[in-house]
This record gives C-alpha cells, structure tokens and sequence, in this order.
DNA sequence: TATATTAAGGATAAAATATGTCCCTAATTA
DNA sequence: TAATTAGGGACATATTTTATCCTTAATATA
C-alpha cells in the first residue's frame, strides 16, 4: 500500500506555489521543471488540485496555477486527497458473510465488524495527523530549514 | 492507496485460527471454503504469514496451519506487513533535490525534508495502531459479537 | 508399502491501476 | 493575429494485484 508519486508532487507544488506571491500564476511547465517532473503527468495532478478548489488555474500568457486559500486553512489531506481519492485505505469485503454456516437472517450488513473496525481506526489516525499538519507549517518548516539564498534564487528561477 | 484483499483474507484467517484449538492443523483449502476466497491465492498469503512466523504449516494427511504464537503476543501490524510488505506507504523520492537552482553540494540526503516527514509521522500513526491493537483483542470481539450458536458450527464445520 | 493429502514455491496469465504521452479546444494576453 | 495556457479526452506503457496451474517433498493412514 503505497501512495502514487503524483500526491509527493503535489505536495511540493503546493507549497512551492504557498511560498510565492499570490497574485502571480505559474505554469505547469514552470512547476514541472523546477521539481522535474513530466510536465503532462503533473498537469493531471495540478487538475486535481484545481477540481478540489486548492488551487485555480487560468488560460492564457501570463497564466497557470495559483493557491486559491491561505497555506494555514490548506491541510495535508486535502492536498492527499485531492489526488489520491477519499477512499478509506481498507475495502472491508465482509467476507464474514461468506461463512457457508451462516443463514441469510445472520447476514445482517448493520454492523461492522472488529476486524474492518481496527483498520478504520488505524486509517483514521493516518488521515488525523494529515488532517492537522498544514501547508502553512511546511512553509514554515522549509522557511526554517532551507537557506535563505537558495531560496531566493529558486523563487527568481520560478518568477522569472 | 488501497490495501490488498489479501489482507483482510489474512486477518480473517488469523482470527478463525486463534479461536481453534492449538493442537489441530487446518489446511488451506478449508480457511479458503469458510471464507469464500480463492485457494491457491490465499495459499500464497498463509506461506507470507508462515514465513513470517505467525502460523506453521505441516504437510501430509492432517496438515495445514496452526497459530504459531499466542493470540496476545502478535499484533495486527505483524499481520498486515506479513503480507503486504514492510514498506512506508509513502516512498519519498526526493524531488526537491531535482531543484536546477541547486548545485551539488546542496544535495545532502542526509535531511528528511519536511513534507516527507509529516508523510511518514501520518504512516507511523497508522502503524501504532495495529501494532498497538493484538489479534487477541479482535477474538474477544468475535466472542462478545457473534451469538455462541454460530461460533459453534463455525467451529465444527471448521474441524470436521 | 502404497496412496492420498498437504505446504512450499515456481511459472504463467489476466485484470486492474499507475504512469506517461499526445492532441484538441477555448480562453487569455500581448 | 499569434503565442500561451488550463482543461480534458484518448491512448500507450509499466507495474502491481489477483488468480491459476504445476511440481516437489513431506506426512499420515490404510
């Protein structure tokens, strides 16, 4: 169970995108060669982001993506998944019920059963820790940790 | 970012062989009957769960698995990475490195950078939790769930 | 001893998903 | 008018998941 690269580029788009200036649109070329990814493959992500209001897009000279909230209203498992899906990480089957035992009045699907419940809860726990991190403290993070001339010139390369 | 049916196939099957008596083998064949899964497939998830020490199997007349450990003593997680693999579900391939603004000595894969970081604090959140919640506690569920009548059969279709 | 049963595991194939490319359209800027 | 760009549809390739088949060696039992 591993997640697809597309989630890791949109995570690094979207605070590479968090970091710049709101008012300039970047390109998917733009963000493709700076992260150096393929540049198709990633505008289907950038869609996806798009589709999900985390960022807007627009057409023309001049145009590209852009964040569409403040970094600090945008979590992790929004951007997750944006590109991932909304589905859980366990797909109970209920292959309980296929207990040739069983007599269709016990097939009763009202209840959900201990061992999906555990994975629930150990999914749920994976999307709390995303659901509480947000762009805005990976900002701040890379802010911290990243020198401060890299980090100009990577801005410069971008805008420019 | 969906786990392998498998998964739940060895799950079910662990918990049917935790509430069986210690001494007695089931062969694969009957784990797959009771629970409505392919036998071969499911063969290939019981020698995962062998291998990694968590049931033994015996061949010949009277063969098949058993527990290996006691109930209290394995963990979901143990099960899950038994079949699906000790990966993180998050593979970082460190794309900010793919920067052109960088040159090389700035490329020291001796950091994690932050988003991987949140990633793999998400990923081990989900681990606590199985590793956290043993396979005794979903028997105990079973047990409290399901009327006694049809642990019953279950059990003497199981063993017979 | 002979036979049936079984795990272990290799080889192969089909299905599903992930990854990647190409191309067309409409909007926008210069 | 021309260049640029997101949005998407169609398609192609690679990888993973799911599944089947077969051989081998071990074991129980008749």
């Amino acid at each position: 169970m591993i997640l697809g690269n597309q989630v890791e580029w949109a995570l690094h788009c979207m605070t590479t995108l968090a970091r710049l200036p709101r008012d300039r649109y970047i390109p998917t070329k733009v963000l493709a060669e700076f992260h150096g990814v393929p540049k198709e493959y990633l505008s289907k992500a950038m869609q996806a982001l798009a589709s999900a209001g985390l960022v807007d897009g627009t057409l023309g000279p001049k145009g590209g993506y852009r964040i569409a909230k403040e970094a600090n209203k945008i979590s992790l498992l929004e951007i997750v998944e944006a590109v991932e899906g909304k589905k859980k990480t366990f797909n109970c089957q209920e292959i309980r019920f296929n207990n040739p035992c069983l007599k269709k009045e016990h097939k009763k699907k009202d209840s959900v059963c201990s061992i999906a419940s555990a994975m629930f809860q150990a999914d749920e726990a994976w999307r709390l820790v995303l659901r509480t991190r947000k762009l805005s403290d990976i900002v701040q993070d890379v802010t911290d940790s990243v020198p401060e001339e890299i980090l100009k010139i990577s801005d410069d390369w971008i805008l420019s």
